[in-house]
RNA sequence: GGCGUCGUGGCCAAGUGGUAAGGCAAGGGUCUGCAAAAUCCUCAUCAGGGGUUCAAAUCCCCUCGACGCCUCCA
């Protein structure tokens, strides 16, 4: 039984589908004008695993995750290079892509762009402006009243009342209500814009996803995903807009990922303190950063620095360990030794599922998984063969994969492994003749070209690291 | 000020009513010529205070602290 945590009701719910088997996911994905940073990864990274655990649980995931292509940074930055804004953006949407790719992160089933559902919008804020929800002003913005919405701020807890107090908004001339957010903003004078009933103009920021969604998953939808600090006033709005024109409850699931941390603070675009993803990948293995996420909590905030960074590291190649081919042994595995590792087969199986049942338990599935290891690793070391590691190993892979991991070993370029096979026969003749100086000697330097080698009485094995 | 999340060993971090998973680090074994890898053993009473209960890290209240949102943000 699977239990996701709902922002909505804040509460752990059983997971139930709108229709048997199949799930419609809408994750908020970025802004597209610069490059993307590793909080954006483990967003992507969190709802990339619960989608593949979802499949591995037998549901088809429509799984949507939107670019925006229009907005003020991305017109104001296009201005700065004196490009074409939607190139600029359509520059980045690639780059973005390359980078989820190379984070061994899913493709969505589809990608939808602003600029592409203009269309759709205006006839969304249309359908908004005849049932009374929305109105256009003077100066061409159209806005959502967000008095007409009885259960307006349900998702983020807020009462209107409540948001002026603390108020830092400034009341435009244009709005009736501090709160009422645009839904269509009018254009600047040569700005990229679109015809409306209204004047030129372009969509407000939340509207885009509303109209999105509608489009791609249709009026009501199981999972909404984003970053936490989504849920107002993005969600909360998105909630409100959607609700308002379709008179359905739009999403029955709230799935928010906490912030990544870098030093204490949320590492955002706005506070500068960004590392981006291709900075990271530069330096270490994508298994490296989703190792970091799934160790801990999704919806916690997730510390990045050289000590967590180092310890996940680390905790991959734990795992890697358990997929490292049999020994050179004589020996093989009696039957006691084989049911024991068979029944650790079937539990590792199922404190996985338990464990991502429970709200998507990553740290409890990887627990699952490093036990896991040292039983195949055990098995290993009393001599195993390749066949009698076969199984265990093949279900290892398969629950890794659940979790997007790829465990692959280092790989040279091939061209130097008659090279290092020749030194290590050589250094196998050194060793019988004892000289242990040149014998270690021909070790390290080979370390120092990141050739690892290890001995065992049944032999040298090597590997790149 | 309002809303919300949270505070578990040196570090990261599960557990959310029945006497504390896992990983890293550290110390000690096995193996090895040595090393590495693997493996075994050792290592916490859960921010503080009060309460409910036969029983609480787990529920309630208070205090302290951290973080997020309330403005663009994954």
């Amino acid at each position: 039984m699977l239990k996701i945590y709902n922002t909505l009701t804040r509460k752990t719910e059983e997971f139930q589908t709108l229709e048997p088997k199949l799930v419609k996911m809408y994750v908020c994905g970025v802004t597209v004008y610069n490059d993307a940073h590793v909080g954006h990864a483990m967003s992507a990274l969190v709802f990339d695993i619960i989608r593949r655990y979802l499949e591995y649980r037998g549901y088809t995931v429509k799984h949507v995750m939107n670019y925006t292509d229009v907005d003020d940074k991305i017109i104001s930055r296009a201005k700065q290079l004196g490009e074409e804004p939607l190139k600029l953006s359509k520059r980045y949407i690639q780059d973005y892509a390359r980078d989820l790719k190379a984070l061994n992160v899913l493709p969505a089933t589809s990608n939808p762009q602003v600029s592409t559902t203009i269309p759709l919008i205006i006839q969304f804020i249309e359908g908004l402006i005849e049932k009374g929800h929305a109105y256009a002003a003077s100066n061409g913005d159209v806005y959502f009243s967000v008095t007409s919405d009885d259960d307006y701020g349900k998702l983020s807890g807020r009462k209107l009342d409540d948001m002026q107090a603390g108020s830092r908004i400034e009341v435009g001339e244009s709005k009736t209500h501090p709160m009422d957010f645009a839904l269509w903003k009018a254009a600047k004078e040569s700005e990229i814009s679109w015809d409306s009933p209204w004047g030129k103009g372009r969509p407000g920021w939340h509207i885009e996803c509303s109209a999105m969604n509608l489009a791609e998953l249709g009026e009501q939808i199981d999972i909404h995903g984003g970053g936490n600090d989504l849920i107002f006033p993005h969600h909360e709005n998105e909630i409100a807009q959607s609700e308002c024109y379709t008179g359905k409850n739009f999403s029955r699931y709230w799935v928010h990922n906490g912030m990544l941390q870098l030093s204490g603070e949320k590492m955002s675009k706005s506070l500068g303190n960004i590392v981006s993803i291709k900075e990271f990948l530069s330096k270490r293995e994508a298994d490296v950063m989703r190792m970091l996420v799934l160790n801990g909590t999704y919806r916690a905030p997730l510390l990045f620095n050289d000590d967590t960074l180092d310890a996940a590291q680390k905790n991959v190649e734990r795992l890697k360990s358990a997929l490292r081919p049999a020994s050179a042994s004589e020996n093989r595995l009696n039957a006691e030794e084989i049911s024991a590792l068979a029944s650790a087969n079937e539990s590792a199986k199922a404190s996985f599922t338990e464990a991502m049942d429970n709200d998507f338990n990553t740290a409890g599935a990887i627990a699952a998984l490093f036990e896991f290891s040292k039983f195949i690793n055990t098995a290993r070391d009393h001599g195993a063969t390749d066949e009698q590691l076969k199984s265990a190993q093949s279900t290892f892979r398969e629950l890794a994969g659940v979790l997007g991991l790829k465990l692959e070993e280092k790989q040279g370029s091939g061209d130097a492994d008659a090279f290092i096979n020749l030194l290590i026969e050589v250094r196998a003749e050194v060793r019988k003749q004892k000289l242990w100086a040149l014998s270690d000697q021909i070790r390290d330097k080979l370390k120092e070209l990141n050739v690892t080698i290890e001995d065992s009485k049944d032999g040298t094995k090597w590997r790149y690291s």
